[in-house]
DNA sequence: TTATCTGCAAAGAATTTGCGGGAGG
DNA sequence: CCTCCCGCAAATTCTTTGCAGATAA
């Protein structure tokens, strides 16, 4: 899944911020993240690399990186918002939730992408950004 | 925009629940609403025609009416929930926010219908449920 | 009558923030 | 050094819940 790095380092030198030890473990936590950890499990996994990390911190530095569009906040429906490191608009995909055991999947498809982008023209606006999850239960023939 | 009442009386009867004041004043507040109020909007115009109605009603009759998908709960990633009654399939919709003026525009698209249960369907899926947002700025020609 | 529902207020859960000490540039 | 950042704990915001009285069926 050709992760790359989250470039925490270029972000502060551009933004004129400080490369604290904490940004670069979040930053390096939610690079690695195949998943799409709520800011509960980035802290957890922040604090096995650095325990004195605080929780209030992770939620900083986490509005950090979506506020300069370095990670992307995802809603699932349950109450907390979830991240990823955003991708580049070559790598854009969406959610599959599977309603009978929580796993996510991921997918995309450049037809929908072009639909999409269509839809917003079409009702005069430029699209900026987008969201799409869906939500479904296994196919019975499928197993 | 032909939204009809939510059959209150209908569900509680099915269901066995009391068909109480506050049901259908809450009920009727949700069915009226072209927007996409969250619970403290809601408890306001409910207020509005009685005024001894509880946010705590509010929230479960909300959570009752989304339970039996009766309304729809709606999430644009500022922190709270906004429902809209639950149409027909055939009156599917998704949302396009504007991101200069907060401006939700719904719209239908029956290609994009067809192509999420598709997608849903080769990752092995029935789609039981889908969400869909894009965010835009008007295009500049368009005025 | 009786099980369900409501209002109130308190509890919970997620997230934000004020403050004083600490560390990066 | 000096400003920005962190940890801590308290505060906010949204939502849920226990309880005792009220009400629909």
């Amino acid at each position: 899944m050709h992760v790359n790095q989250l470039d925490i380092e270029a972000l502060c030198l551009s933004k004129g911020l400080k490369l604290t030890e904490q940004r670069k473990i979040i930053a390096q936590v939610i690079s690695a993240s195949g998943d799409h950890p709520h800011v509960e499990e980035v802290y957890q996994r922040a604090s096995a690399i650095d325990n004195k990390i605080s929780l209030a911190t992770v939620y900083r530095t986490i509005n950090l990186l979506e506020s300069y569009g370095v990670i992307e906040k995802l809603e699932f429906g349950d109450g907390r918002a979830r991240y990823e490191p955003k991708r580049s608009e070559a790598d854009h995909h969406h959610h599959l939730i599977d309603l009978t055991t929580g796993k996510i999947i991921e997918f995309y498809d450049a037809e929908l992408e072009k639909l999409k982008a269509d839809i917003a023209t079409r009702l005069g606006y430029q699209l900026v950004d987008h969201r799409l999850e869906l939500f479904g239960v296994p196919l019975k023939n499928k197993n």
